[in-house]
Parts: C-alpha cells; sequence; structure tokens
DNA sequence: CTGAAAGCGCTTACAG
DNA sequence: CTGAAAGCGCTTACAG
C-alpha cells in the first residue's frame, strides 16, 4: 500500500479511503492516479492487516459433527450460499463426533478470529458452549439442542419425522419394525427424540413395540445388529433407518440376505440420499428441509454478528416431509 | 497479552516467548506467573495478528471446479487429513465450474494470505495462474493439466482409465459402446483424454468406433442425448460413463427405460460411488486413487511453502484401477 | 534470563 | 479534499 501510495504521490490514508470507496471528497485525477498506480503495482489489499485492525474478518466457522452424515454436507451447502450472499466467507471443519476435536476446532476458529460460529455440537463441551455464549459471542447450533445452556438453535422436529414413518408404515399395514440409529453414547438429541417418537408413533397407532428391535450402535456394528433382529421367534416386517448411515447398512444387510423389499421387508429412511430414485425399488424417505435449515442458521448468525449479538435464542424447529417411494 | 503481562508482571516479549514454546531461557517461576496469568484471564492468542507480523497463516487455499463430483470430495478429504497432521489449515471454496467464481476465489484466498493454493483449474484464468506461477506463489493443480502454464499437477492416466473399461467390456463380449461424459465447453483435460482413451482402446481391441455415440452434454441435456443414442437403427450393448454424474444419469435412463444391466446393456463407471457395491445388480467401475493423490497434492503444496516454492513442476500421472461388479 | 523498540499492513479520527 | 499519527495484537532482533 505504502508501494501505491507512493506512485501514485498521496499518502496511504487517501489510498485507505479509496479501497474502501469512500470518494465523497476524493479529487477525480487523485482517484484516477491511484487506480492505475493499483493496476501498473498488481496491488493486492492484505485483507489479515484489515481485519487484525477493525476486528473483524467477515468469516463465520462452522464445525460439524460428522461430516459423512449427508445432512452436513446438504446443510453445509446452504449455510455457504446464505454467507456467500451477504459478504461473508466460510471456514468449515469437521469435529468427527470427536469432542476433543472439536474442542481443538473451536479454539482455532476463535483465535483465527471468526466473527461467529455454527457448531452441530457433539455435547462433550459444556464448558466451552457456556463460556462462549457468557462472552457473548455469535454462537447457533445446528441439529442438536444441548439442554445446559441457551443457544439459538435449529433443528427438526425429530418426533414428529418418526411418527411420519410408522404412521406411513402402519397405514401401509406393517406392524413389526424395527429401529437402526448410531450409537448413543454422547446422546445426541436428534436420536433421542426419534427414538421417543418412534415409541410414542406405536402407542398412537396401537402397534405393540418391541425394545429389542430398538438398535443404537455404531456402523461398524450394524450388520450384527440387523441380524440380531432377524434371529429371533419373530422377525420385523418393517425397518425404520434413522439416517443415512443407517440406511446405507439396512440396504447392504438385505442384499446380503437375499431379502425382497417391500416384499420381505419394508425399508424407510430418514434423510435425503443421493440415490433414493435410482434404486430399485426407489425409497421411501422422510426429507428433512436442509436447504431452509442451513439457510435459517446463516442468517441468525450473521444478524448477531452485524447487531453485536442481539435477538433471541429460540429454538426454531423444522418439520419433515415423507417423500414416497417403492420401498414401502 | 498486554493484559498478561501486566498481570504476570512481565513484559510482552517475555509472554510472547512463552507462547512460541522458547523456554530455554526462561526463568522456571517466570514460566509459572505466565501460565497462572494465562489461565485467570482466559487468554487466547490473536492468531490474525500473529500471521500479519509473520507473514504466513499456516493456511492452504483449495478450490474445486465442481464440488458435485464425488471425486473432489474424496480428494479434499485426503488433503484434509494430510494438511491436519502437518499443522495446516485449510480454506476449500467450490467455483462452479465457472472461471469468473474462480478468479473472485482465487483473489479472496490470496487476499487472506494463504500460504499455498490447490487449484482444480477451470482453465478460464490463464493470466491469473500466469501471475501466480510468475510470483512464485505456491501452487499446484489438481485433476486438470493446464497447457499454457507449468504449474505441478497431479492427475489420473486418463487414457488408461478409459482403455481399462473398453477391454473389460471387449473381454465380455460388448462391441458397441456408447460413452457419456460432461460438457466439453473448457475442454478439461480429463474429459478430452477420456475420450481420447476410449478411441484408441476401440483401435486396440479392434471395435468400431461410433463417433455418434460419444456424447458431451451439460448434466440437463443427458436423458435427451440417451435417447438419441438408442433411438438409431442400431443400439449401444453398453455404455461408459465418464464420471459420477454421468453415471447417475444413465442408472437413471436405464430404470426408466425399463432396460435390466447387464443384460439389455452394460454399464461402467469412472470414479468410485458410495453406492457401487449396493446397487442392482453392483457397479462395476474403475477407481482413482483419490486418497494418494489428494496427499500428493498437499505434500507438494506444503514443501513448497516450507522451501519457499523450490522443487520440479511435474505432472504426477496415477494410475486407475477397475473394481469388478455385475452390472458389466 | 528479560525488556524496550520497531514493525507487519492496514484504518480512522482529526487537523488543516 | 488530503496527510500525519496512532493503534490493532502480535514477533523478533538486539541490548543489557
Amino acid at each position: 500500500m505504502a508501494d501505491v501510495a507512493r506512485q501514485a504521490g498521496v499518502s496511504k490514508s487517501t489510498v485507505s479511503q479509496y479501497l474502501n470507496k469512500r470518494f465523497d471528497y476524493m479529487g477525480a485525477k487523485t482517484k484516477a492516479r491511484i487506480e492505475s498506480a493499483i493496476s501498473e503495482l498488481g496491488y493486492q489489499p492484505n485483507i489479515v492487516a484489515r481485519s487484525l485492525k477493525q476486528k473483524s474478518t467477515q468469516t463465520i466457522g462452522v464445525i460439524v459433527a460428522n461430516i459423512l452424515h449427508s445432512f452436513s454436507t446438504q446443510v453445509i451447502r446452504a449455510i455457504e450460499d446464505y454467507c456467500h450472499e451477504h459478504d461473508f466467507h466460510l471456514i468449515v471443519c469437521n469435529a468427527d463426533d470427536n469432542p476433543e476435536k472439536e474442542k481443538k476446532y473451536i479454539e482455532m476458529l476463535l483465535a483465527k478470529q471468526v466473527d461467529g460460529l455454527i457448531v452441530f455440537p457433539t455435547g462433550g463441551n459444556l464448558d466451552l458452549y457456556k463460556k462462549m455464549k457468557e462472552g457473548e459471542f455469535p454462537l447457533v447450533f445446528m441439529d442438536r439442542i444441548i439442554d445446559e445452556v441457551e443457544v439459538p438453535t435449529v433443528q427438526l422436529n425429530n418426533e414428529r419425522a418418526s411418527d411420519l414413518a410408522v404412521t406411513h408404515l402402519a397405514g401401509k399395514g406393517y406392524s413389526n419394525i424395527g429401529m437402526l440409529t448410531t450409537s448413543l453414547k454422547q446422546k445426541p438429541s436428534p436420536r433421542v427424540e426419534r427414538i421417543n417418537g418412534f415409541k410414542q408413533s406405536h402407542k398412537d397407532n396401537g402397534l405393540s413395540l418391541k425394545e429389542g428391535w430398538i438398535k443404537s450402535v455404531d456402523v461398524e456394528d450394524m450388520q450384527g445388529a440387523l441380524r440380531e433382529m432377524f434371529n429371533g421367534p419373530s422377525k420385523p416386517d418393517a425397518i425404520l433407518a434413522s439416517n443415512d448411515l443407517s440406511l446405507i447398512e439396512v440396504l447392504k444387510f438385505v442384499k446380503e440376505s437375499g431379502l425382497s423389499m417391500p416384499e420381505d421387508l419394508a425399508v424407510i429412511g430418514i434423510d435425503r440420499v443421493s440415490f433414493a430414485d435410482l434404486y430399485s425399488p426407489t425409497l421411501t424417505y422422510i426429507a428433512q428441509p436442509t436447504f431452509e435449515m442451513g439457510r435459517k442458521a446463516a442468517s441468525i448468525i450473521i444478524d448477531k454478528v452485524k447487531n453485536n449479538n442481539t435477538g433471541d435464542e429460540m429454538v426454531y424447529r423444522y418439520e419433515p416431509e415423507l417423500i414416497p417411494g417403492e420401498s414401502c
């Protein structure tokens, strides 16, 4: 910038005014001289220096609990679009369901002076969440609710998602429904709520619930869990896969067991997968409005950044939708 | 930092030494005092300030041409792992096959003072690429070769990928092979090379080539292109989908036309897709070694960053592998 | 073993 | 309409 100033025969201040498009009082010839000095020198401003001075990086951090879920990538995409429209940049990190990693990334992003943070919380860093909340740092939770700390949260009406699935199955005459979901170690609220919804919907639909057929295990153990379900005296005639990773395991099991869908086993999943319409049979699933959810989270965080972290700390619940296919 | 220094009764310099773990000459009591001052105040260093002074952000930028390709996400993942191991951060941007966007992102990342850039080039910004090359800015190209500017490039042996596919099909007795690939507007080298390989392999296998069955169109137009292929007097008995997006369109077409695989039509794709083993029939495909390719790109860029951009400007070609399934 | 001082590349009141 | 000066929060030779 000093070079540009010298070349144009003005001061750094004036160059800075030019760069920030404050032309109110700038002479036309000054402006032109700066303009040509910049292009001659191929000058590019240093955002790092500007950020230091302005104490704002125009950057939002996003930490997803697990990038392998299609839900995460879809939401990131929506957040990205919104931020892009509002001239904010994004740094995305993947905590891999690991609270240690989540902690590391939160600290890294704070050190990098992001203006705000959207977190899909693992739930394992209550102190950190609280510290940010107390420090009035702009923060939004996505997908999972953390009871211990009041932060605006965007998530699905998870009980309703399970209810949609069970009611649909019941309507088709299925009554022996199993459920497969990823591990409950961290007790992430969506999984807990989906299981609760599953149970409640059994009552509402007059179905008898088999507790043993609700399996919450790590992905590696899913084939075993499914085999268990099918080894008993009575077998499920339908399965709810509570997210995309579970669904893939169910489909793998169906294929390997030589079962046919939906005759031998009806299958329904929560989350949209790329191959739902391509599969034979096409898959019935419960879609989350990932696009709106992502935009909502982005809009809350950007409002907070701009308005000094004011605004309500609400939980925003979005309604799931059943997309019918041939798998049940 | 000034607060910490005051609280500990030392100077900022000493705090800085502490933070940078230069303990060689530091008194044990000084160290302890700084340590407790930091934890009392909950001090977090400001990386932006450090970056400004050190002229290094420990950050690598990645610009993919199109994030929708599974290849891109797999490579990003590998780059991320490698950078993480070497304490570099990543900022990922998606140019959406749009040279304008690519330009914007390159300039943004340079302004953010990333230490190096891995680009899946659209090919539409030759001046910018040259400028970076001349400025000795650490730069690596991924996937696509740009003849006009000599930059280290990591990519697949694309001709071999097509050859593997065609030779496999020929071995199974198929001789009327069509090819579907995404648009050639930008003439990205992998698509050109895959088409060349497809043609050459026809010669090598003594097959007669139907030029009209090589379709390079935008994804929206693929169903139409496939219908054209199948509307003529003779029809293909096999299709090579040159990437994952093309493959999905082929599978959609097969399903909608009521064709059965591989009896009516054999299908083979380049790129690994998540549902290859899940599909009925399971899919035969040509895999790229995305993991090694990503790590290679990351290792080149980090070497360049550390060694002041020395090193050769080679093209690294990786060999594809055929993963057999039931679709051909 | 520790501190004073300069400087990284910007922005921004303020003076003229 | 433009410039001199201070300051953002660090690091780093250098002096002592």
